[in-house]
DNA sequence: GATCAAACGGAGCAACCGCTCCGCTTGTGT
DNA sequence: ACACAAGCGGAGCGGTTGCTCCGTTTGATC
């Protein structure tokens, strides 16, 4: 028996023509089914709405999470690489922060699955968490240099910023009420609230009335 | 045949002794199970660890659904009545703010299937919902005719904040991060920031590219 | 055009889950 | 102690969903 494939294993075997269309289009389909519905879509769905048979379909993708993560990782990267240019061609520390939460929430706005994926951290796509980690990371290095973050935000704390308002951004039907939100935490974000954040501790998992009792602190107008 | 419900049908009709130990037990463990793993579970698992059989579960209650909304109005209204104590408790405006979102978060960080039922306002409580709508809502005009709160602050952007930051909660293991999330969004909800808030828009649907680009607003540290 | 591996489609299998049915058990009133 | 309605348990039904099996079709190659 001749040795069909080559030695490198990472180059997907050449497809046949109709293959590679099928293969297109249940991609396709599936992005658009998963962003309406989220993850939890019956596999049918997308076979029916991608014009190909059940078999086709799991001959290209051998489980559902295969296509999930396929799929997702697609836009995963899409989206991280847009928010990198993004920050990378905008001068302004803070509006580059600004820039990117408005569109990295204008972009999960429209995609359930995607905003599923995003909340575990440990997910299937370590790569591009660590670019998400890495642009947030830039961008918070480069508004405390300029002073216009306050200084004790980490970059987990953004990052934590981040699910929790596209949790928001999926309970909100329409672009506006998120908005509000996210510019409501921006202000927050501000260096102009001088105090410090309550810190982190370690793990003081068993602490409802916690020690100190947070400092309630009232705003000076 | 003799009447034996009396005409006032509010009174359930009395149990047989082990039957209210059973609907106790059904309560207590569904309770837990739900909080523990939200409102997916499968009832047979709270059947076994309420140590009761299928028939028993559903002759209590009739649809799983019922279940959850029984379980899930308890707490529901245990949350809610803590929170208008505390409220009612504090004389600081901006303290009462702080408690009632400090207090709703832990409440809500240990109980998965709560933030879920919190999601959907058009939930199955409407009457615990225009109970948390109010509490929000005097919170927020306190703050606010003292001066604390900024003025644009609606009692949505309030609602929305709470479900945001409580997915927060959940993502966030332990205790500490989302408290920093917390003093983050409370810093940014004072009057300190003036500036006004985006427009809600006439369900400005299609607007991705928006009109007037947001004006974004560097810092004045 | 002939050949055949590659690709296709969809009926069907197995596991899961909400819920029901019915024969058995038990608390309660007499 | 007895009778019996009220209550109990869990096997099993029906629907859904992830995935497979296999007979049929089709694009590439000569």
């Amino acid at each position: 028996m001749p040795a069909v494939d080559p030695p490198t294993p990472h180059a997907r075997r050449r497809l046949r023509a109709d293959a590679e269309r099928n293969r297109e289009a249940i991609i396709r389909a599936a992005g658009t089914v998963f962003a309406e519905q989220g993850g939890g879509v019956d596999v049918r769905e997308i076979a029916r709405r991608s014009g190909v048979g059940m078999g086709t379909l799991y001959r290209h993708f051998p489980t559902k999470g295969d296509l999930l993560t396929t799929v997702l990782e697609q836009e995963f990267i899409s989206w991280i690489t847009a928010a990198e240019e993004a920050s990378a061609a905008i001068a302004d520390p803070w509006q580059a922060l600004t820039v990117f939460f408005e569109q990295s929430l204008a972009h999960l706005a429209r995609n359930r699955a995607l905003v599923e994926g995003c909340a575990d951290v440990t997910g299937p796509f370590p790569q591009c968490a660590r670019r998400r980690i890495d642009v947030m990371n830039s961008l918070r290095l480069r508004c405390q240099e300029a002073g216009l973050l306050r200084p004790d935000v980490t970059t987990d704390d953004l990052v934590l910023l981040s699910m929790s308002l596209s949790q928001a951004v999926q309970a909100a039907g329409s672009t506006a009420p998120w908005r509000r939100l996210l510019q409501i935490s921006l202000d927050g974000l501000s260096s102009r609230n001088g105090d410090p954040l309550p810190d982190y501790g370690p793990a003081a998992e068993t602490s409802d009335a916690q020690g100190p009792p947070g400092r309630v602190r009232p705003p000076v107008p």
